[in-house]
DNA sequence: CATGAATGAGCTTTCATTCAT
DNA sequence: CATGAATGAAAGCTCATTCAT
């Protein structure tokens, strides 16, 4: 059933916790089997949209009946509100790491760029991201906070970065939050919305993503960085 | 059954050109039949998505009934793939006019970035990048075309115009594709991809707007302008 | 659109008898469409069956519009009915037509048994009669009739030639009409029921016809048989 | 629903057996429900045919909803294939049984051909047959294969029967196969192909019956039997 | 708790038929 | 008279959800 791919949803925990929770069987609800049904969804879902994804495929590709799916979820969209937390917490985990290790400036927003380039290329962010954006306009809610806490997490960590960098005096912003979207896109010039339409139908090459990278650090500290400090 | 709120498909145009038409009889397929057809689908499909609008929905709004919906099409990805091509002919129509007229460099690019953002974040355009985003995964083709001749012919405008101003010697850019996609997304920088998630429920004011833009051309210019020509 | 395959009506006739009725244009209903009608219903019917062949289908095949159809024809099933009367009436036409030449009885009867069997062996006989008999239970008059002026036909020959004999001394029966029908069936056994389940995919070959019908005689003159006359 | 006439298939056994499968539960498709779906099935479609009885007719018949059906079977084809398979078994069974009880030769016949007559000129199979027939052309595997295990079935006891007496020297024949197709049709002529085209509405009554199968034997010992021992 | 058979509303699509041209 | 666009009903089939086991 899980053909390996890179999917929206994977924890694929095996049900081991049972340490954690002794009492499991007069109280219900497995974290193991609710965490199975979401990887199935995320598998399903990922490949065919929400609306697309029937409960049936989705309990077939996790395993579990169809009943069970009810007995964890109140129903398809609070399974797929579930999921989209989930695969969000998931993708974006970390994605600030790069810039909290020591060096110079550039080179941290380099290590930075790169990670975030790589990430949001990958195939299981663009299939989260299409699928969000798919259904942005029926749950706008579930679409305004996969931004906030998603998407928002890089550049909120790149917020803090720059705003250490400005009191530190090299660098020079007026208006940090729109400094980071301007890294952020900077960044994933030509390679984002691309991949989000299927026009760059597998990942961007490294030495790509490099010069792309490369070309963003470049600009922006020419614009941002204090005359002689960079 | 027109909401006439803004949406993906709006020909809207009156059956009255039968001047234009005078042996309307013995002709076959309705062109305004047609467009009658797809302006329907439009608001349904920009309101629910492709899978979730049904034929059903598509035929009532449209006015018409559900077979002359197969007489015009041939199923409803058929019906689908015309309205994807039709809207996204329509919304980028004439996108780099302002980059033609005549004026120095500055005010032109600031003319064209105020089209361009006020028109990419506008209902119309999110919700047909909503709906094409949304089945990227599945219509691969489909979403690459609409790049290719819809999100493309934007930069494909800008990037004739740097070309001209490279050669004029007012700009130095080595790899113009690249400058022409940074321009594009420091312009659209904390506006687009949140207008896309609903994270930014209206279009944005006139003045983030111009607030965006003038930051985007003025970092852009001080990278890539000719030292003294700019 | 002909497949040139042989079907339950190929009358294919030109419209070209305009002269026997000069005022076409007035008095409506050109026999020639009509027919052009029949042959395309009977290509489809017989391939598709009554229900599952289309007006659409039979309207393309014939190279008609569906209106037309409608103009010659109350419906669907009055166009059937019509079909059924013209194809028994074709195929069925001159079976008798052996059994009047001059000749002694058991080269009547083969000339005859011949005929019959090849003829009712043929693909387009078995397919009229699976179209026929699939229908007979929702239109049993329609059946009966085709039954009565078709299959009847050629035991009707065949009873009156036997009554010939049987006043002339040369065979002996009690039951004239009974032994009609034997013979018949004599004729079609291990033929006539395996083509019309498609158990026997091709028409029989001419020399397990020959073995059938030799057989066939042979039975029923050593039974009705005036014993020194044959 | 069940209007209690003869029909295709008639099951119709009580859900009651659930003594004699203890773990009912938990074991998936539920045998009586298939047999009910079968029987709902097989009144309409001996009804209407295949095509003209609706997945809808036939659900409201069985007296289960339509999505059942489509838990026990594939879909319609499916469905009518596991029909005829199930109609098939059920009406030709034992029809050679009349040929194993002791007796002389003219006398098993007789019973045979009693049994043979009534059973094959009976409104359920008459049905039976014009469904299949009437399908023949687009399912000739399923057509043929009715024909195979069904229609063959009687021969073939026959012509078993047949051979004993051949090798008893009570009959004197060359081609069994052959002899028992004719002993078949002589048996119903006048009768079976009348009653599949509806031109004999009701069964024929037993004198009738016995009429044409009393001359068909003659005809068949006169030519077939060993001179002096019938 | 887990199951999957059962449901009926709803899906996309095709139908026989009509009628303005 | 011939056309084929238009129609509403109905086709085969799938859906999300429920519930007896």
């Amino acid at each position: 059933m899980n053909t390996g791919e890179p999917t929206l949803s994977a924890p694929s925990q095996e049900p081991s916790q049972a340490l954690s929770c002794p009492q499991r069987h007069a109280m219900g609800e497995d974290p193991a089997k609710r965490a199975q049904i979401l990887a199935g969804a995320g598998r399903v879902i990922s490949r065919m949209g929400y609306d697309a994804a029937s409960v049936n495929d989705i309990a077939r590709e996790a395993g579990v009946s169809k009943g069970t799916i009810y007995v964890y979820f109140a129903g398809k969209e609070d399974l797929f509100e579930a999921l989209m937390e989930e695969t969000r917490e998931r993708l974006f985990l970390a994605l600030g790491a790069e810039l909290e290790k020591p060096g110079p400036l550039r080179e941290r927003l380099f290590s930075y760029a790169s990670v975030l380039a790589q990430k949001l290329c990958s195939d299981p962010v663009i299939r989260a991201h299409r699928v969000m954006i798919g259904v942005a306009e029926r749950m706008p809610e579930l679409g305004a906070r996969f931004y906030e806490r998603g998407s928002t997490r890089g550049t909120r960590f790149l917020g803090s970065f720059l705003e250490t960098h400005v009191a530190a005096g090299t660098l020079i912003i007026a208006d940090v939050p729109l400094a980071a979207s301007q890294f952020f896109e900077l960044c994933m010039a030509g390679l984002f919305r691309r991949r989000l339409f299927a026009h760059m139908p597998e990942p961007p090459a490294p030495a790509e993503i490099d010069k792309t990278i490369r070309s963003a650090i470049d600009m922006f500290l020419t614009y941002y960085g204090a005359p002689g400090r960079t």
